[in-house]
RNA sequence: GUUCUUGUAGCUCAGUUGGAUAGAGCGUACGCCUCCGACGCGUAAGGCCGAGGGUUCGAUUCCCUCCAAGAACACCA
């Protein structure tokens, strides 16, 4: 419809590039507006109503359209002709063609050592969705989930390890040959943390022993290393499951400890480029512009003791990454608040030609999750949450108000209904926007819920399976009958605005209200028409059609959340 | 303190090139099952879009001031 416009415009030499052509919020009027005649008149100085009357002169001859008019300072009403919506669902094409274009997405960002909490679940699935938006319109992509696998944490951890298993092989400094298995769980490392972090907060000695066990890490010393390495594996099986759960899958499983690698060659580098300052012993790289309301700190490099930070190997990462996969976008997934930090390292990286201009660090930061008080989300005693003890939570309630007549697969039905519930409730907002938990509201079957939604899929699925054992055929569309039926093939029209809305805004939140109206919208025309006990065969077989092509928008969508229909609930 | 973000129905939130009568969900009130899953559907009430000013044909949207809440602000990640 947007091309018919822009064909028209171009007839009449006006010259737009991005033509939108919006829902009506005047359906009596039309079930399409286009409001650009205004914004044109304003550029070439003309009456807006002439433009929009001579537009509606050229598209009111074609049959697509059942009616154009223009009213008010310039609003063009479009409603489309039966004949072309019933064209346009038989000839349905809802794929993208391939682009030329790789875009690196990094989210996740995973503690080694440390259990993932509800700080983690936003980045993931967000990240993931993007993602695989991004597939679906036609992009490549690399996903990375950026492990926190360096530094000081894991010192503090090889350290408490050391004090507890002295006699481990791994701690013998002359030792040559095969280290032993030892025993070590994720439970264990998930307690030695915290425990390691509070000793070092107090106790002096313990602090400066995990700063040396830190460097010997960094070193590369062999059995630290080796112990390292086991580490890494435990954990990475134990986040990767919970990823897992969350449908959420990356190319890479990089981290700090990678990008390191490329910090001496990054450091030669910037030297080069003389860009390199020394401030108060430390050496940074200044970022501010003159146009700055608040003064950008400079990013720092080098602390003053010699010791590299966060934000040196954030850019030694984008290093990295152009180096190996030179993409041409690389998108962040992380918390909002982290935004100052970033636009300080992306300034170093367009400044010290890493990035070159062309290629865009988007900081794309997310809102938090709350706890039901609108508070950051604790638990009782006041710890941090657990990812997967909040997963449960919510398993445990879909569980709960599963339909009794379902006797198999309850465990597994729970699990796709919890999963859904999260996500849904997760990307409900816009991506900025904080929201809060809120267990009772989420798992509910009423309203703008993940169990709502697949209700509704598994309506349209089961529906479609009680035709079949009829033997009832639907090969296309043959007729319109009925508001609703009406209602429903307008709203699948909006598909591609939505995807490309939610692509453009990089949030999710078209898409998880999109899947919502959509589900409304078939309810509404499901209960408006008896479908199965309908004697016109062609009128049975054009809504069974319609159906299909509803639950194949359905289900592309969902894919895209990354979330999972049960065959039942 | 400085800067940024947010303030829309009782509650939770949509609302991107400025556009017509500001939209959803929950909750509330009243209806709809001899028929494909009622875990569903319909109807209604509910708003000085934080306050005040400005820009123009027109502002929830852009600019200024104020009020309120939140966040960030170099040797932690």
């Amino acid at each position: 419809m947007a091309d018919k416009i822009k064909d028209a415009l171009k007839k009449l030499d006006y010259e737009v590039d991005d033509l939108v052509v919006t829902e009506s919020n005047r359906p009596d009027l039309g079930e399409f507006q286009y409001n650009g005649a205004m914004a044109l008149a304003k550029t070439y100085h003309k009456n807006p109503v002439e433009i929009a009357n001579m537009l509606k002169d050229i598209l009111v001859k074609d049959s697509f359209f059942k009616d154009v008019n223009v009213a008010g300072p310039g609003f063009l009403n479009l409603s489309i002709s039966d004949e072309a919506l019933i064209n346009y669902l038989n000839n349905p094409d809802f794929s993208y063609a391939k682009k030329n274009k790789l875009i690196f997405l990094d989210y996740g960002g995973a503690n080694v050592a440390k259990s993932l909490h509800v700080g983690h679940l936003r980045s993931a699935n967000i990240g993931e969705a993007l993602k695989r938006l991004c597939n679906y319109l036609g992009y490549e992509t690399i996903s990375d989930t950026h492990l926190g696998d360096w530094g000081r944490p894991l010192g503090l951890v090889l350290l408490e390890l050391k004090k507890r298993n002295p006699s481990w092989l791994y701690f013998k400094e002359d030792y040559e040959g095969e280290y032993p298995k030892v025993e070590i769980t994720s439970a264990l490392l998930e307690e030695i943390y915290p425990y390691a972090s509070t000793k070092a907060k107090e106790d002096e000695e313990y602090l400066k022993e995990a700063q040396l066990m830190t460097k010997k890490l960094q070193n590369g010393e062999k059995g630290i290393y080796a112990l390292w390495q086991e580490i890494m594996e435990i954990s990475k099986k134990d986040i990767k499951k919970i990823y897992d759960r969350l449908n959420t899958h990356y190319d890479l499983y990089k981290g700090e400890s990678d990008a390191e690698k490329y910090v001496p060659e990054m450091l030669d580098y910037l030297d080069k480029q003389n860009i390199v300052e020394e401030s108060e012993g430390a050496k940074v790289i200044p970022v501010s512009l003159p146009n700055d309301k608040l003064e950008i700190p400079p990013m720092l490099l080098i602390k003053s003791d010699g010791g590299i930070l966060y934000s040196t190997t954030e850019l030694a990462t984008i290093y990295e990454r152009i180096k190996i996969n030179n993409p041409s976008e690389i998108w962040y997934i992380v918390d909002k608040r982290q935004e100052l930090h970033f636009t300080q390292v992306f300034r170093a990286a367009y400044k010290s030609k890493i990035a070159s201009p062309s290629q865009k660090l988007v900081f794309a930061g997310f809102g938090t999750m709350n706890g039901s008080d609108g508070k950051p989300f604790k638990t009782r005693d006041g710890g941090v949450m657990r990812l997967t003890d909040l997963l449960e939570s919510v398993k445990k309630e879909s569980l709960k108000r599963l339909n009794e007549n379902i006797l198999e697969n309850r465990d597994s039905i729970a699990e796709d209904i919890a999963i859904s519930t999260v996500k849904y409730a997760d990307l409900l907002p816009n991506r900025e926007t904080d929201y809060n938990f809120d267990l009772e509201k989420f798992c509910s079957l009423d309203g703008k819920t993940g169990p709502y939604i697949l209700y509704s899929t598994i309506r349209m699925k089961s529906l479609l399976a009680k035709a079949s054992e009829n033997n009832y055929k639907w090969q296309e569309m043959k007729m319109i009958k009925g508001s609703f039926t009406r209602e429903l093939i307008l709203l699948l029209t909006n598909f591609d605005n939505v995807l490309n809305n939610s692509f453009q805004a990089k949030s999710l939140n078209d898409i998880t209200d999109y899947l919502y109206r959509l589900a409304t919208s078939f309810n509404r025309f499901y209960t408006e028409n008896i479908i199965l006990k309908e004697n016109n065969e062609d009128l049975r077989e054009s809504w069974l059609y319609l159906v299909s092509i509803v639950y194949k928008v359905n289900k592309i969508l969902l894919d895209i959340l990354a979330i999972n229909v049960p065959e039942r609930m």
